[in-house]
RNA sequence: CGGGGUGUAGCUCAGCUUGGCAGAGCGCUUCGUUCGGGACGAAGAGGUCGCAGGUUCAAAUCCUGUCACCCCGACCA
């Protein structure tokens, strides 16, 4: 027998252990289709999870749902230089609307239903939707306007692993104008600290938050602003962006409007946008050698009755208790949500049954048998202890505290996640220590090793781009406060020029 | 896209060097014994060996091409 539910185990293989907890929690597959993947019912749920919350908060800043086309007009996507040259290279490309029977009786498209122009599939949506805007837009009334969409992009990765890079993906994508640079500023900043919030208070992942240098910002924007969780190989996951576009989107598209003062003017623009990546990394940061762990909060259920009937007198009455049980527990309130419970009746081995929902990372698995029926109580294990240990509860103690106790494991997730965290990061001061910082012992099968480290630079990015080279290891971010509290000037440690500020650098994903 | 690796039953893989009836374990189905726990016995179902060509009396095995997946790199959410 393993001692683990998931093998390989995190020290043992990071990449493969990553895998196999997605398979073992059923979420994800990946499908026929290149670098696509199929999500199944239990990563969907968790992803509506997400959606809906995220989809309050953006309603709750003033923000407004809309769909925009999944195609995009080759001659769009030209229109702004530098957002062409970031993306051009992985575009898929619509070029006829019709097959026809080839000569070796497959199909292929029709020579005569060639496009005139070019279709791109949308790799993000600034082009199109910055021509809605530039005709939604009109006088500074028109303004701010204030727009998100749910949608699936795609992006030809090269590379691509569930959920953290596939072709296509699911995302939102917020897209602003505003009238004045301060105001789209402070959008900006507004939803990154959206995102942030969520990021913790919801997916229980302690974050770095800061602006991206020039070499890793958005093309075509002015500012790009990011967050960053440690994954448990101390790599950083760039969890999403805010983008302060400027003008650079309004000039390109004419997006223009007439101010009070009578003078026509270009709008400022901003987007911004979180993806399925979120998923890849709420299970990188949180799960374990037995699989999934769900932050409560976001969990698809949160408790799961596993009934024990094989040996009752009547298992019918087992059944009915833990029916009454859980209609109990779906009156409670949790987090906006009603508890959500599921009962597995399923007439397979007890002990799979059991492993099954610990692989899925449900928080509360409660056995529930005849014994238990006698006592008035519940058999309850948590997905923060260990597989064994167990515990009996009266069953309406258990329905008092339950939502206590999924805070309480929300909050441990989160302590637990920072901990790690703040372990694997450190200031460093010199270039030596940086590269051995960063450096495995074993070159042949790296060990897990490095973390965040932050360190002064002189906002060289050649420099920049040859650590890189040297170690894999980039800037994911000059953070708005220093992480470790020193937020003053100093010296580049690979040029001794002088540094403003110390900034985050980490190998990533 | 560069380097490396892998494609054989739902999953993990053996078989390939030296061509000769397609295999194992797990999982699945049925029956029985168990069972507050990832059990045991018995009997079954399940594969055009990634795909396309070629060599051969004969190809999972040899040759050519191609596709996909995994790892490392470059690129990126």
């Amino acid at each position: 027998m393993a001692k683990t539910a998931i093998t390989p185990t995190r020290a043992e293989n990071y990449p493969e252990w990553y895998q196999q907890v997605v398979r073992a929690a059923d979420m994800a597959e990946s499908s026929p289709v290149r670098g696509c993947m199929v999500i199944k019912p239990w990563g969907y749920a968790l992803w509506e999870n997400i959606q809906r919350t995220l989809d309050g908060k953006f309603k709750a800043t003033g923000h407004r749902n809309a769909y925009f086309p999944l195609f995009i007009p080759k001659s769009f996507l030209e229109k702004e230089a530098k957002h062409v040259e970031g993306f051009a290279k992985e575009c898929a490309v619509v070029t006829h609307h019709r097959l026809i029977e080839g000569p070796d009786g497959g199909l292929i498209p029709d020579p005569e239903a060639k496009l005139d122009e070019p279709l791109i599939v949308r790799p993000t949506s600034e082009m199109i939707i910055g021509d809605a805007f530039s005709r939604w837009v009109e006088s500074y009334r028109d303004l701010p306007l204030l727009i998100n969409q749910w949608a699936n992009v795609v992006r030809w990765e090269l590379r691509t692993r569930l959920f953290l890079r596939t072709s296509e993906f699911l995302w939102q994508e917020g897209h602003t104008a505003h009238a004045t640079k301060e105001e789209a500023v402070e959008e900006t900043l507004k939803m990154l600290d959206v995102y942030v919030d969520f990021a913790e208070n919801w997916m229980a992942l302690p974050v770095i938050k800061g602006k991206k240098s020039e070499g890793e910002k958005f093309p075509g924007a002015v500012d790009t602003y990011t967050f960053e969780p440690m994954m448990q190989d101390r790599k950083a996951l760039q969890a999403g962006t805010s983008h302060f576009l400027g003008q650079n989107f309004a000039k390109a598209q004419e997006i223009m409007f007439l101010d009070a003062d009578g003078e026509r003017k270009h709008a400022w623009t901003t987007s911004w946008g979180v993806s399925t990546r979120l998923i890849g990394g709420l299970i990188m940061a949180h799960s374990d050698d037995d699989g999934l762990v769900l932050p409560p909060k976001l969990a698809p259920a949160h408790v799961v009755i596993l009934p024990i009937t094989f040996k009752a007198d009547d298992p019918q009455k087992v059944l009915d208790y833990c029916h009454s049980l859980a209609a109990e527990l779906r009156q409670l309130d949790y987090h906006g949500r009603r508890i959500e419970v599921e009962i597995d009746t399923r007439d397979i081995r007890g002990g799979d049954k059991n492993w099954e929902w610990v692989k899925k990372g449900v928080p509360i698995r409660l056995e529930v048998g005849p014994r238990d029926m006698a006592d008035n109580a519940v058999f309850m294990a948590r997905r923060d202890k260990t597989p064994k240990e167990k515990q009996s509860l009266p069953r309406t103690q258990f329905v008092e505290q339950v939502t206590a106790i999924l805070d309480e494991m929300q909050q441990g997730m989160f302590d637990r996640a920072k901990a790690f965290r703040d372990e694997h990061m450190r200031a460093i001061k010199d270039k030596e220590k940086f590269y051995k910082f960063f450096t495995p012992k074993n070159t042949e099968q790296p060990e897990i090793h490095g973390g965040f480290a932050l360190a002064h630079w002189c906002g060289d990015e050649e420099v920049a781009a040859q650590v890189q080279k040297d170690l894999g290891v980039t800037i994911r971010c000059i953070p708005f406060t220093d992480p470790l509290g020193d937020d003053s000037e100093g010296r580049c440690i690979f040029t001794g020029k002088p540094s403003p500020r110390r900034v985050l650098w980490a190998k990533s994903y």
